[in-house]
DNA sequence: TGTACATCAGTGAACGCGCGTTCACTGATGTAC
DNA sequence: TGTACATCAGTGAACGCGCGTTCACTGATGTAC
């Protein structure tokens, strides 16, 4: 696991930590867990990185970035297909997001040093964060399309659908389910976007 | 601070607790800390919890409880007033309920045996956790008396609007704002329940 | 090829710190006479 | 009322622990001749 691989010992941290992370969240992470997932002797880091919280924040970026990257590009492109295709597309792609990385982040919750390292970091990939943002952007092009209603508003629905990604997750996490199975309810994402095309109101 | 009040050291302590919790978030609590701000020796405590764990979540109740108690009984009555107004109403409270709890919960993500003692606790307000079901059974009640569309779904509503308070919370979370001022958009809750009434489809 | 030496990434015991927790002690209060 | 004693809530120095971090050392590798 030390030598004989093309990587330098460098990503090898990196690489070691972003596995521990996504195996075990990222509260809690400490320089002598990370040594020995890693298989090397703790004062390595020091070598490397300036401290741990600089190689807890590479981590991460490398972590959210193998998220991002194994789910793809957003399929939701204004005009094309149906808007509630689009919309179901992204929605499927935000909720495998904010499950795979909200249990992340917010164990980072309690060490506010360590993410703003990540945040202040050139390139940082936007995680959920840009979701909401690139949401109501398509929401708005569509609008000016005439697919959605002229008289809707746009950061509306944006919110409450990124919204309805944490509160699937948020729970999980009070009771301490940890990053395990989260299971999308059966039809969760179906009902979510017929909720905000159609509206719950009496048919007018 | 010390004699001469009506209430026992221990509700003190429980008091003084959930006043540091109201301040600063839960997060990074020391025993230290705490005693000081109740004016009392560290090894107090212990005559009067069994440890650290029991007294944050006795604090924590008591917060809830007095966050709770502030904003009064929600509004909302299946078949009274519109629902567009019984909405609005319990949603003004929801968020207001997320802004006070949510950073402070989140803080405690990193402890979690914490937060299994808060929740194990006989008669724990639900907090946050309570909103979504409480807001699925009222649209259930409306749909039952046709004040809202018979195929409507109920428990997508329920978890896009609560989930608006967690997208309203969160971001300031991440870049470090602390429970500080949280600023509420214009208009905020009034987009969100248009938009569940109506929809954003076009008309049909 | 063989030998002596320089280099330097990696090692892991040790340090200082802050934490939750303990416990011998203090001193204010109540009681007996 | 005054005095001697018992009680016990509160004290805070001290303990053990795990943490992030340091640094004198090791030993594999490369180089000179």
């Amino acid at each position: 696991m030390l030598s004989g691989t093309g990587t330098s010992l460098r990503d090898h941290l990196i690489e070691s930590t972003a596995q521990v992370i996504a195996r075990r969240g990222a509260g809690g992470l400490t320089v002598r867990g990370i040594a020995k997932e890693a298989g090397v002797a703790a004062g390595v880091l020091y070598n490397h990185f300036a401290d741990r919280e600089e190689l807890l924040a590479l981590a991460l970026r490398s972590y959210v970035r193998s998220v991002m990257a194994s789910l793809g590009d957003s399929p939701a492109r204004p005009g094309e297909r149906t808007v509630e295709e689009n919309l179901t597309g992204f929605m499927t792609q935000a909720i495998a997001l904010h499950v795979a990385i909200l249990p992340v982040f917010a164990g980072l919750l309690g060490e506010p040093k360590v993410l703003a390292r990540f945040f202040d970091q050139p390139g940082t990939p936007a995680g959920g964060l840009g979701l909401r943002d690139r949401l109501a952007d398509y929401l708005r092009a569509e609008r000016r399309l005439g697919r959605i209603a002229a008289e809707a508003d746009t950061d509306s629905p944006a919110t409450m659908l990124i919204g309805a990604c944490h509160e699937l997750v948020l729970p999980h996490l009070y009771t301490g389910a940890g990053p395990g199975r989260i299971t999308v309810p059966d039809g969760f994402v179906d009902d979510l976007v017929a909720t905000v095309l159609r509206g719950i109101g009496p048919r007018t």
